[in-house]
DNA sequence: GTCTATAGCGAGATAGAC
DNA sequence: GTCTATCTCGCTATAGAC
Protein backbone atom coordinates (compact mmCIF):
# COMPACT_ATOMS: atom_id res chain seq x y z
CA UNK A 1 0.00 0.00 0.00
CA UNK A 2 1.55 3.21 -0.93
CA UNK A 3 1.87 5.99 1.58
CA UNK A 4 -0.38 8.75 -0.73
CA UNK A 5 -3.61 6.70 -2.48
CA UNK A 6 -4.57 8.38 -5.64
CA UNK A 7 -7.72 9.87 -4.02
CA UNK A 8 -5.35 11.63 -1.53
CA UNK A 9 -3.58 13.08 -3.70
CA UNK A 10 -6.54 14.45 -6.35
CA UNK A 11 -8.02 15.83 -2.91
CA UNK A 12 -4.58 17.81 -1.88
CA UNK A 13 -4.21 18.87 -5.70
CA UNK A 14 -7.82 20.24 -5.68
CA UNK A 15 -7.44 21.74 -2.74
CA UNK A 16 -4.34 23.49 -3.72
CA UNK A 17 -6.00 24.77 -6.84
CA UNK A 18 -8.64 26.30 -5.17
CA UNK A 19 -6.44 28.33 -2.57
CA UNK A 20 -4.13 29.46 -5.89
CA UNK A 21 -7.21 30.51 -7.48
CA UNK A 22 -8.50 32.76 -4.59
CA UNK A 23 -4.71 34.02 -3.95
CA UNK A 24 -5.19 34.84 -7.71
CA UNK A 25 -8.47 36.62 -7.28
CA UNK A 26 -6.80 38.64 -4.21
CA UNK A 27 -4.02 39.72 -6.58
CA UNK A 28 -6.09 40.75 -9.10
CA UNK A 29 -8.45 42.96 -6.21
CA UNK A 30 -5.38 44.38 -4.89
CA UNK A 31 -4.10 44.96 -8.83
CA UNK A 32 -7.84 46.30 -9.76
CA UNK A 33 -6.79 49.26 -6.97
CA UNK A 34 -3.32 50.02 -7.49
CA UNK A 35 -4.49 50.66 -11.29
CA UNK A 36 -7.50 52.69 -10.39
CA UNK A 37 -5.26 55.02 -8.11
CA UNK A 38 -2.35 55.37 -10.37
CA UNK A 39 -3.23 54.09 -13.72
CA UNK A 40 -0.71 51.20 -15.10
CA UNK A 41 2.27 53.35 -15.40
CA UNK A 42 2.10 54.47 -12.13
CA UNK A 43 1.93 51.22 -10.52
CA UNK A 44 4.62 48.81 -9.67
CA UNK A 45 4.54 45.35 -8.74
CA UNK A 46 5.60 45.92 -5.53
CA UNK A 47 2.40 48.47 -5.03
CA UNK A 48 0.00 44.81 -6.10
CA UNK A 49 1.75 42.77 -3.46
CA UNK A 50 1.90 44.80 -0.74
CA UNK A 51 -2.02 45.60 -1.05
CA UNK A 52 -2.39 41.79 -1.56
CA UNK A 53 -0.24 41.16 1.26
CA UNK A 54 2.44 38.94 -0.10
CA UNK A 55 5.75 39.95 -1.38
CA UNK A 56 6.26 40.94 -5.06
CA UNK A 57 8.27 38.00 -6.05
CA UNK A 58 4.72 36.18 -5.09
CA UNK A 59 2.82 37.81 -7.31
CA UNK A 60 4.94 36.93 -10.30
CA UNK A 61 4.84 33.61 -9.08
CA UNK A 62 1.05 34.20 -10.25
CA UNK A 63 1.55 36.35 -13.25
CA UNK A 64 4.55 36.09 -15.66
CA UNK A 65 4.87 39.84 -15.82
CA UNK A 66 2.90 42.95 -15.45
CA UNK A 67 1.89 42.73 -18.81
CA UNK A 68 0.01 39.69 -17.82
CA UNK A 69 -1.74 41.09 -14.74
CA UNK A 70 -2.99 43.99 -16.62
CA UNK A 71 -5.07 41.05 -19.22
CA UNK A 72 -6.16 39.48 -15.88
CA UNK A 73 -7.45 42.18 -14.44
CA UNK A 74 -9.12 44.06 -17.81
CA UNK A 75 -10.37 40.58 -18.21
CA UNK A 76 -11.88 39.45 -15.50
CA UNK A 77 -13.92 43.17 -15.49
CA UNK A 78 -15.43 43.04 -19.08
CA UNK A 79 -16.16 39.00 -18.55
CA UNK A 80 -18.21 40.13 -15.05
CA UNK A 81 -19.77 43.33 -16.80
CA UNK A 82 -21.13 40.92 -19.76
CA UNK A 83 -21.84 38.23 -17.50
CA UNK A 84 -23.85 40.81 -15.70
CA UNK A 85 -25.70 42.79 -18.05
CA UNK A 86 -27.08 42.07 -21.79
CA UNK A 87 -25.28 44.62 -23.79
CA UNK A 88 -25.10 42.48 -26.88
CA UNK A 89 -28.36 40.46 -27.36
CA UNK A 90 -29.26 43.39 -30.17
CA UNK A 91 -32.88 43.90 -28.76
CA UNK A 92 -32.73 47.56 -28.67
CA UNK A 93 -34.74 48.19 -25.60
CA UNK A 94 -32.54 45.81 -23.53
CA UNK A 95 -29.31 47.40 -24.43
CA UNK A 96 -30.62 50.96 -23.27
CA UNK A 97 -31.92 49.14 -20.15
CA UNK A 98 -28.53 47.55 -19.99
CA UNK A 99 -26.95 50.62 -20.47
CA UNK A 100 -28.73 52.71 -17.60
CA UNK A 101 -28.42 49.93 -15.48
CA UNK A 102 -24.77 49.82 -15.99
CA UNK A 103 -24.40 53.49 -14.63
CA UNK A 104 -27.08 52.64 -11.77
CA UNK A 105 -24.82 50.18 -10.54
CA UNK A 106 -21.44 52.40 -11.09
CA UNK A 107 -23.38 55.31 -9.18
CA UNK A 108 -24.31 52.85 -6.19
CA UNK A 109 -20.92 51.75 -6.19
CA UNK A 110 -19.90 55.22 -5.16
CA UNK A 111 -17.18 57.40 -6.76
CA UNK A 112 -14.53 55.38 -3.95
CA UNK A 113 -15.43 51.96 -5.49
CA UNK A 114 -12.22 51.33 -7.68
CA UNK A 115 -13.38 49.34 -10.56
CA UNK A 116 -14.79 52.56 -12.44
CA UNK A 117 -11.29 55.00 -11.92
CA UNK A 118 -9.74 51.77 -13.06
CA UNK A 119 -11.47 51.78 -16.76
CA UNK A 120 -10.65 55.27 -16.77
CA UNK A 121 -6.98 55.35 -15.97
CA UNK A 122 -6.49 52.14 -17.96
CA UNK A 123 -8.82 53.39 -21.21
CA UNK A 124 -6.37 57.34 -21.00
CA UNK A 125 -3.06 55.00 -20.94
CA UNK A 126 -4.14 53.02 -23.79
CA UNK A 127 -4.10 55.52 -26.21
CA UNK A 128 -0.64 55.55 -26.71
CA UNK A 129 0.36 52.68 -29.26
CA UNK A 130 3.32 51.09 -27.08
CA UNK A 131 0.54 50.57 -24.10
CA UNK A 132 0.07 46.80 -23.51
CA UNK A 133 -3.70 47.87 -23.51
CA UNK A 134 -3.63 49.65 -26.64
CA UNK A 135 -5.24 46.96 -28.56
CA UNK A 136 -7.43 45.71 -26.47
CA UNK A 137 -9.08 49.01 -26.05
CA UNK A 138 -9.27 49.47 -29.55
CA UNK A 139 -11.40 46.30 -29.84
CA UNK A 140 -13.17 47.37 -26.98
CA UNK A 141 -14.67 50.64 -28.11
CA UNK A 142 -15.56 48.68 -31.80
CA UNK A 143 -17.21 46.51 -29.94
CA UNK A 144 -19.45 48.47 -27.80
CA UNK A 145 -20.07 51.06 -30.85
CA UNK A 146 -21.30 47.80 -32.37
CA UNK A 147 -23.34 46.60 -29.73
CA UNK A 148 -24.95 50.13 -29.88
CA UNK A 149 -25.47 49.98 -33.80
CA UNK A 150 -27.19 46.90 -33.77
CA UNK A 151 -29.68 48.29 -30.72
CA UNK A 152 -30.77 51.63 -32.72
CA UNK A 153 -31.10 49.30 -35.83
CA UNK A 154 -33.45 47.05 -33.72
CA UNK A 155 -35.08 50.56 -32.88
CA UNK A 156 -35.41 51.72 -35.98
CA UNK A 157 -37.29 48.42 -37.41
CA UNK A 158 -39.82 49.20 -34.64
CA UNK A 159 -40.30 52.19 -35.24
CA UNK A 160 -39.08 53.69 -31.99
CA UNK A 161 -36.18 55.52 -33.30
CA UNK A 162 -36.27 59.59 -32.64
CA UNK A 163 -33.44 60.29 -35.24
CA UNK A 164 -33.15 60.05 -38.63
CA UNK A 165 -31.65 56.43 -39.26
CA UNK A 166 -28.58 57.79 -41.46
CA UNK A 167 -27.05 59.35 -38.11
CA UNK A 168 -27.25 55.70 -36.33
CA UNK A 169 -23.56 55.60 -36.46
CA UNK A 170 -22.89 59.29 -35.57
CA UNK A 171 -25.15 58.56 -32.07
CA UNK A 172 -23.32 54.74 -32.18
CA UNK A 173 -19.99 56.97 -31.07
CA UNK A 174 -22.00 59.26 -28.76
CA UNK A 175 -23.48 56.49 -27.04
CA UNK A 176 -19.99 54.37 -26.51
CA UNK A 177 -18.33 57.83 -25.46
CA UNK A 178 -21.05 58.82 -22.67
CA UNK A 179 -19.84 57.07 -20.05
CA UNK A 180 -16.14 58.16 -21.01
CA UNK A 181 -17.89 61.79 -20.71
CA UNK A 182 -19.43 61.68 -17.38
CA UNK A 183 -17.37 59.66 -15.41
CA UNK A 184 -14.22 61.88 -15.06
CA UNK A 185 -16.91 64.48 -13.83
CA UNK A 186 -18.73 62.70 -11.58
CA UNK A 187 -15.26 60.59 -9.69
CA UNK A 188 -13.77 64.09 -9.19
CA UNK A 189 -16.92 65.85 -7.62
CA UNK A 190 -20.09 63.06 -7.68
CA UNK A 191 -22.09 66.18 -6.94
CA UNK A 192 -21.44 67.81 -9.56
CA UNK A 193 -23.31 65.34 -12.42
CA UNK A 194 -26.40 62.70 -11.95
CA UNK A 195 -24.69 60.34 -13.58
CA UNK A 196 -27.69 57.94 -13.96
CA UNK A 197 -29.80 61.02 -14.70
CA UNK A 198 -27.57 62.38 -17.36
CA UNK A 199 -27.17 58.70 -19.29
CA UNK A 200 -30.96 58.26 -18.88
CA UNK A 201 -31.37 61.15 -20.53
CA UNK A 202 -29.30 61.09 -23.37
CA UNK A 203 -30.80 57.85 -24.21
CA UNK A 204 -34.11 58.98 -24.34
CA UNK A 205 -33.68 61.36 -26.89
CA UNK A 206 -32.47 58.47 -29.29
CA UNK A 207 -35.34 55.85 -28.41
CA UNK A 208 -38.70 56.17 -27.56
CA UNK A 209 -39.00 53.71 -25.05
CA UNK A 210 -40.35 54.24 -21.79
CA UNK A 211 -36.87 54.41 -19.92
CA UNK B 1 34.82 104.51 -18.20
CA UNK B 2 33.62 100.85 -17.39
CA UNK B 3 34.19 98.29 -19.38
CA UNK B 4 30.69 97.56 -19.99
CA UNK B 5 28.46 100.25 -19.73
CA UNK B 6 24.46 99.81 -18.33
CA UNK B 7 22.88 99.56 -21.94
CA UNK B 8 25.43 97.55 -23.17
CA UNK B 9 24.32 94.99 -19.82
CA UNK B 10 20.89 95.44 -20.36
CA UNK B 11 20.83 94.75 -24.22
CA UNK B 12 23.03 91.93 -23.37
CA UNK B 13 20.23 90.59 -20.46
CA UNK B 14 17.07 90.88 -22.51
CA UNK B 15 19.08 88.81 -25.50
CA UNK B 16 19.86 86.04 -22.78
CA UNK B 17 16.16 86.44 -21.39
CA UNK B 18 14.65 86.48 -24.81
CA UNK B 19 16.88 82.88 -25.26
CA UNK B 20 16.10 82.00 -22.37
CA UNK B 21 12.07 82.04 -23.05
CA UNK B 22 12.76 80.71 -26.35
CA UNK B 23 14.84 77.48 -24.51
CA UNK B 24 11.32 77.45 -21.93
CA UNK B 25 8.96 77.01 -25.03
CA UNK B 26 11.05 74.10 -26.75
CA UNK B 27 11.20 72.62 -23.58
CA UNK B 28 7.41 72.64 -23.03
CA UNK B 29 6.78 71.44 -26.69
CA UNK B 30 8.73 68.54 -25.62
CA UNK B 31 6.81 68.03 -22.67
CA UNK B 32 3.51 68.25 -24.25
CA UNK B 33 5.21 65.15 -26.78
CA UNK B 34 6.20 63.11 -23.74
CA UNK B 35 3.22 63.41 -21.84
CA UNK B 36 0.84 62.46 -24.66
CA UNK B 37 2.81 59.53 -25.31
CA UNK B 38 3.11 58.31 -21.39
CA UNK B 39 1.36 60.23 -19.55
CA UNK B 40 2.64 62.45 -16.29
CA UNK B 41 3.66 59.29 -14.29
CA UNK B 42 5.45 57.69 -17.42
CA UNK B 43 7.45 60.24 -18.75
CA UNK B 44 10.55 61.07 -17.22
CA UNK B 45 12.53 64.28 -17.12
CA UNK B 46 15.39 62.62 -19.13
CA UNK B 47 13.09 61.53 -21.60
CA UNK B 48 11.92 65.58 -21.98
CA UNK B 49 15.48 66.37 -22.31
CA UNK B 50 16.05 64.06 -24.93
CA UNK B 51 13.21 65.53 -26.84
CA UNK B 52 14.39 69.19 -26.59
CA UNK B 53 17.84 68.30 -27.25
CA UNK B 54 19.29 68.75 -23.72
CA UNK B 55 20.53 66.83 -20.90
CA UNK B 56 17.87 66.30 -17.78
CA UNK B 57 19.40 68.71 -15.91
CA UNK B 58 19.07 71.71 -18.13
CA UNK B 59 15.41 71.23 -18.12
CA UNK B 60 15.77 71.28 -14.43
CA UNK B 61 17.47 74.44 -14.68
CA UNK B 62 14.11 76.49 -16.09
CA UNK B 63 11.37 74.16 -14.10
CA UNK B 64 12.83 73.17 -10.49
CA UNK B 65 10.74 69.71 -10.79
CA UNK B 66 8.51 68.24 -13.01
CA UNK B 67 5.36 68.96 -11.10
CA UNK B 68 6.04 72.47 -12.20
CA UNK B 69 7.18 71.16 -15.51
CA UNK B 70 2.99 69.90 -15.82
CA UNK B 71 1.83 73.01 -13.88
CA UNK B 72 3.96 75.60 -17.11
CA UNK B 73 2.33 72.82 -19.76
CA UNK B 74 -1.38 72.82 -18.66
CA UNK B 75 -1.04 76.65 -18.02
CA UNK B 76 -0.09 77.24 -21.17
CA UNK B 77 -2.48 75.21 -23.29
CA UNK B 78 -5.46 76.26 -21.41
CA UNK B 79 -4.34 80.28 -21.94
CA UNK B 80 -4.36 79.56 -25.74
CA UNK B 81 -7.11 77.81 -25.94
CA UNK B 82 -9.04 80.70 -23.93
CA UNK B 83 -7.34 83.07 -26.50
CA UNK B 84 -8.50 81.54 -29.63
CA UNK B 85 -12.09 80.55 -28.74
CA UNK B 86 -14.05 82.58 -26.68
CA UNK B 87 -16.27 80.05 -24.20
CA UNK B 88 -16.57 82.31 -21.72
CA UNK B 89 -18.59 84.83 -22.87
CA UNK B 90 -21.83 84.20 -21.45
CA UNK B 91 -23.28 84.53 -24.99
CA UNK B 92 -24.86 81.19 -25.88
CA UNK B 93 -24.67 81.05 -29.73
CA UNK B 94 -21.03 82.15 -29.30
CA UNK B 95 -20.24 79.66 -26.69
CA UNK B 96 -21.83 76.86 -28.67
CA UNK B 97 -20.20 77.75 -32.33
CA UNK B 98 -16.39 78.20 -30.04
CA UNK B 99 -17.58 74.55 -28.83
CA UNK B 100 -17.86 72.98 -32.32
CA UNK B 101 -14.67 74.97 -33.37
CA UNK B 102 -12.40 73.55 -31.48
CA UNK B 103 -13.51 70.36 -32.12
CA UNK B 104 -12.77 71.57 -35.72
CA UNK B 105 -9.07 72.60 -34.86
CA UNK B 106 -8.82 69.39 -33.18
CA UNK B 107 -9.74 67.01 -36.06
CA UNK B 108 -7.81 69.33 -38.51
CA UNK B 109 -4.75 68.96 -36.59
CA UNK B 110 -5.05 65.03 -37.03
CA UNK B 111 -4.40 61.79 -34.21
CA UNK B 112 -0.96 62.50 -34.24
CA UNK B 113 -0.61 65.64 -32.78
CA UNK B 114 0.36 65.92 -28.99
CA UNK B 115 -1.91 68.67 -27.57
CA UNK B 116 -5.81 66.86 -27.95
CA UNK B 117 -3.61 63.22 -26.12
CA UNK B 118 -2.17 65.29 -23.56
CA UNK B 119 -4.90 66.53 -22.64
CA UNK B 120 -6.82 63.01 -22.41
CA UNK B 121 -3.75 61.18 -21.07
CA UNK B 122 -3.44 64.15 -17.67
CA UNK B 123 -7.32 64.51 -17.38
CA UNK B 124 -7.50 60.52 -16.58
CA UNK B 125 -4.18 60.78 -14.18
CA UNK B 126 -5.39 63.55 -12.30
CA UNK B 127 -8.39 61.74 -11.27
CA UNK B 128 -6.22 60.08 -8.78
CA UNK B 129 -6.30 62.70 -5.60
CA UNK B 130 -2.48 62.21 -5.72
CA UNK B 131 -1.65 63.34 -8.60
CA UNK B 132 -0.07 66.88 -9.14
CA UNK B 133 -3.12 67.76 -11.60
CA UNK B 134 -6.28 66.77 -9.57
CA UNK B 135 -6.99 69.94 -8.00
CA UNK B 136 -6.48 71.70 -11.51
CA UNK B 137 -9.25 69.41 -13.61
CA UNK B 138 -11.58 69.69 -10.66
CA UNK B 139 -11.35 73.24 -11.23
CA UNK B 140 -11.30 73.02 -15.13
CA UNK B 141 -14.13 70.72 -15.52
CA UNK B 142 -16.44 72.90 -12.67
CA UNK B 143 -15.35 75.92 -15.52
CA UNK B 144 -16.55 74.33 -18.33
CA UNK B 145 -20.00 72.98 -17.00
CA UNK B 146 -20.17 76.73 -15.47
CA UNK B 147 -19.83 78.44 -19.22
CA UNK B 148 -22.14 76.03 -20.67
CA UNK B 149 -24.79 76.69 -17.85
CA UNK B 150 -24.43 80.41 -18.61
CA UNK B 151 -24.28 79.85 -22.35
CA UNK B 152 -27.90 77.59 -22.23
CA UNK B 153 -29.06 80.09 -19.54
CA UNK B 154 -28.86 82.60 -22.12
CA UNK B 155 -30.01 80.36 -24.92
CA UNK B 156 -33.24 79.81 -22.62
CA UNK B 157 -33.43 84.05 -22.50
CA UNK B 158 -33.58 84.08 -25.68
CA UNK B 159 -35.90 81.31 -26.44
CA UNK B 160 -33.83 79.27 -28.35
CA UNK B 161 -33.37 76.42 -25.56
CA UNK B 162 -34.77 73.23 -27.06
CA UNK B 163 -34.57 71.47 -23.45
CA UNK B 164 -36.81 72.25 -20.81
CA UNK B 165 -35.01 75.10 -18.11
CA UNK B 166 -35.03 73.05 -15.61
CA UNK B 167 -32.87 70.11 -17.33
CA UNK B 168 -29.71 72.55 -17.78
CA UNK B 169 -27.16 71.26 -15.02
CA UNK B 170 -27.72 68.07 -16.80
CA UNK B 171 -27.05 69.24 -20.35
CA UNK B 172 -24.28 71.22 -19.00
CA UNK B 173 -22.46 67.81 -18.27
CA UNK B 174 -23.17 66.31 -20.87
CA UNK B 175 -21.15 69.14 -23.16
CA UNK B 176 -18.49 69.54 -20.83
CA UNK B 177 -18.04 65.52 -21.26
CA UNK B 178 -18.72 65.70 -24.73
CA UNK B 179 -14.74 65.81 -25.71
CA UNK B 180 -14.09 63.14 -23.61
CA UNK B 181 -16.31 60.54 -24.43
CA UNK B 182 -15.61 61.44 -28.48
CA UNK B 183 -12.07 61.82 -27.82
CA UNK B 184 -10.98 58.58 -27.17
CA UNK B 185 -12.40 56.92 -29.94
CA UNK B 186 -11.29 59.60 -32.70
CA UNK B 187 -7.87 58.95 -31.34
CA UNK B 188 -7.61 55.24 -31.39
CA UNK B 189 -9.45 55.40 -34.66
CA UNK B 190 -10.26 58.22 -36.82
CA UNK B 191 -12.21 56.68 -39.22
CA UNK B 192 -14.63 55.14 -36.54
CA UNK B 193 -16.05 58.73 -35.43
CA UNK B 194 -16.90 61.87 -37.29
CA UNK B 195 -15.34 64.55 -34.07
CA UNK B 196 -17.07 67.88 -35.28
CA UNK B 197 -20.13 66.10 -36.82
CA UNK B 198 -21.08 64.22 -33.50
CA UNK B 199 -20.65 67.40 -31.66
CA UNK B 200 -22.30 69.68 -33.51
CA UNK B 201 -25.26 66.76 -33.81
CA UNK B 202 -25.39 66.75 -30.11
CA UNK B 203 -25.64 70.76 -29.48
CA UNK B 204 -28.18 71.02 -32.18
CA UNK B 205 -30.30 69.01 -29.89
CA UNK B 206 -29.96 71.82 -27.10
CA UNK B 207 -30.16 75.32 -29.20
CA UNK B 208 -32.07 75.91 -32.06
CA UNK B 209 -29.40 77.87 -33.45
CA UNK B 210 -27.89 77.74 -37.42
CA UNK B 211 -24.98 75.34 -36.14
C1' DG C 1 3.73 28.81 -2.93
C1' DT C 2 6.33 32.10 -0.74
C1' DC C 3 10.38 33.88 0.67
C1' DT C 4 15.40 36.44 0.72
C1' DA C 5 18.96 38.05 -2.01
C1' DT C 6 20.55 40.17 -5.83
C1' DA C 7 21.30 41.67 -10.55
C1' DG C 8 20.73 45.48 -13.51
C1' DC C 9 18.58 49.41 -14.74
C1' DG C 10 16.49 54.07 -14.77
C1' DA C 11 14.40 57.47 -12.06
C1' DG C 12 14.44 62.48 -9.50
C1' DA C 13 17.29 65.57 -7.70
C1' DT C 14 21.73 68.00 -6.15
C1' DA C 15 26.73 69.73 -6.38
C1' DG C 16 29.89 71.93 -8.69
C1' DA C 17 32.88 72.73 -12.98
C1' DC C 18 33.01 75.67 -17.04
C1' DG D 1 22.85 78.12 -19.11
C1' DT D 2 24.51 73.74 -19.73
C1' DC D 3 27.19 70.15 -18.57
C1' DT D 4 29.31 65.70 -15.94
C1' DA D 5 29.29 63.23 -11.92
C1' DT D 6 27.01 61.45 -8.26
C1' DC D 7 23.63 60.34 -4.49
C1' DT D 8 19.76 57.73 -3.33
C1' DC D 9 15.89 55.46 -4.33
C1' DG D 10 12.61 52.19 -6.41
C1' DC D 11 11.67 49.46 -10.15
C1' DT D 12 11.23 44.63 -13.01
C1' DA D 13 12.79 40.34 -13.07
C1' DT D 14 15.60 36.16 -11.87
C1' DA D 15 17.92 32.54 -8.87
C1' DG D 16 17.58 29.61 -5.46
C1' DA D 17 16.46 28.32 -0.42
C1' DC D 18 12.72 26.38 2.29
Amino acid sequence: MPLTDDVTVRRRESRQAAASALRREQILDAAVEAFSDKGFNGTSIRDVAARAHLSHTGVLHHFPDKTALLEAVLDRAVHRAGDEFELDAGDGATFMRGFVALAARDASRGVDAPETRMFRMISAEALSPTHPAHGYMRRWYSEVRGHATAALKDLADRGLLRIPREDIPLAAGQIAGLRDGLDPQWLLDPDSVDLVAAVRDQLRRYADIGL
